[in-house]
RNA sequence: GGAGAGAUGGCCGAGCGGUCGAAGGCGCGCCCCUGCUAAGGGCGUAUAGGACAAAAUCCUAUCGAGGGUUCGAAUCCCUCUCUCUCCGCCA
């Protein structure tokens, strides 16, 4: 959410810069509802002041042994429009809050300004595709040479967009996922934590917008319950309503989660494979960060990410997501996007965020400054790495001839020292 | 599932219809005293919002959340959430 102060003292600045995000804010709406707002709490907060003034004499009046109903008759003579006026002010706030949940985060000012994907800027390229001297097959049919990923028996137990794992690469999974953490505890610093995979909808709310990606998410029926989409969602509310001591920051958490999304609106694209499924896992990393530091931190945690990336030896580039790409929540972030020589092209892998205080202020998210004041943290979160995609990335990069996969070195510990799963 | 207890400020903890944004303590900050790593004293110390160009100031809201009763609610009533204790059940 933002700043509504800002809003008040420089929209058409704050319309300037989501217009770069190629949204359009309604500044007659927002001045109208402001103005609305004003009008309403001044003559509320007056009335309440004098109903309380009265009410105190009331006290002090029966206190004396008086009688006091005169004073009670002018309090009541003023009851309904209070009421009245108390009941206008909440739907005001009501709809300023509505108004404000479905703003976007502002870009920061080093955030390329652009409409699509198109636009985005790649800022590194890491390691070289490998050539390979037979016909490469994508990860679906190099699983299903090995006869260890079945999307058929999981399209029995779920339906579409599921998989169903076995033997060597049901443990690569796992593999991989060990992997990821143990860089991300012993040598990054981070806190492994693991949580609920359902949340409020106040925790959503906390990170995104309900309003907004209600239909992104699974919810449970019957109860106010939604399936992750994200360890970001359980992680990042940790702090929700916290106020937090200076020295405590940063914060940085790693978590291994499934993740849960209904992929509504996204019918046709990335069919094929399991790219884009309901249920995938993820090492998230995030972190709760000095509003200062924040962007320092943005480049270390990106870097976190990559260091997976490098280890099992996978070609990948870094991408500067533009004004027009970017998520609702987030200030600034970088895509990291892996080498998939099924597809002869680099797909996304683990997408790191600074949100500043966006998230903070919905959540109320806090740490105490140096002047002893509250202020909102700012959190950052990026994949370390997505570990479904990460397979795919693994089974086609290392497949061979013979339709076996060569298990990269770093894993083969994870694997009882395999170093090459066959059929 | 059954029975009971509770949720108050950074923390502990009083208050159970009026002068309570909330005693007291701890912690923290500033100052004073003290010839010494102890102790004592004074003052201050919630958050959000609003009025004002701004400061000072004033006002409003907030004692788990949401409703209600009342001239007036931290205090009474209802609903919900969470925590704890005991019994039952259970991976």
């Amino acid at each position: 959410m933002l700043d509504i102060q800002l809003l008040r003292n420089d929209l058409q600045g704050v319309a300037g810069r989501l217009a770069d995000r190629g949204i359009t804010l309604d500044t007659a709406a927002f001045e109208r509802l402001e103005a609305g707002r004003k009008a309403v709490q001044t003559q509320t907060q007056e009335l309440q002041a004098k109903r309380n003034q009265l009410s105190r004499q009331v006290g002090q009046s029966k206190a004396r042994g008086e009688d006091a109903s005169a004073l009670m008759a002018e309090v009541n003579a003023q009851a309904d429009k209070l009421k009245a006026l108390e009941q206008e002010l909440a739907t005001v706030q009501a709809e300023l809050d509505g108004f404000l949940a479905v703003i976007p985060n502002l870009p920061h000012a080093s955030v390329p300004v652009g409409k699509s994907p198109d636009d985005n800027l790649e800022i590194r390229r890491v390691g070289t595709p490998r050539t390979y001297d037979f016909k490469v097959k994508d990860h679906v049919d190099v699983g299903a040479a090995l006869g260890q990923l079945d999307f058929d028996t999981a399209a029995k137990l779920a339906g579409a967009r599921f998989v169903v794992l076995k033997k060597h690469v049901a443990r690569l999974h796992r593999a991989l996922a060990q992997f990821m953490l143990d860089v991300h505890t012993q040598e990054h610093g981070y806190t492994e934590v693991y949580v609920p995979y359902m949340v409020t909808a106040e925790c959503a709310n906390g990170v995104s917008s309900l309003a907004k990606f209600k239909d992104d998410l699974f919810k449970l029926e019957g109860r106010d319950l939604y399936l992750i989409p994200t360890a970001e969602y359980p992680v990042t509310n940790f702090v929700r309503g916290e106020i937090l001591a200076g020295e405590q920051l940063p914060l940085k958490f790693v978590c291994h989660t499934p993740c849960f999304r209904s992929e509504a609106g996204s019918y046709g694209k990335d069919t094929r494979g399991m790219l884009r499924q309901h249920q995938f896992d993820k090492v998230e990393l995030v972190q709760i960060a000095h509003p200062a530091q924040s962007y320092d931190r943005l480049e270390e945690l990106t870097g976190h990410a990559e260091t997976i990336l490098k280890r099992l030896e996978l070609p990948y580039r870094v991408m500067t997501l533009c004004t027009g790409d970017i998520g609702f929540s987030s200030a600034k972030t970088y895509d990291i996007e892996v080498w998939l020589p099924g597809q002869s092209a680099y797909r996304e892998i683990s997408s790191c965020s600074n949100f500043e205080a966006f998230q903070a202020r919905r959540m109320q998210a806090r740490f105490r400054n140096d002047k002893g004041k509250p202020e909102l943290v700012h959190t950052l979160n990026g994949s370390g790495l997505a570990v479904g995609r990460t397979l795919v990335a693994v089974l086609e990069n290392y497949q061979n001839a013979d339709g076996s996969v060569t298990v990269p070195p770093v894993l083969r510990p994870y694997m009882g020292g395999t170093d090459k799963i066959t059929a």
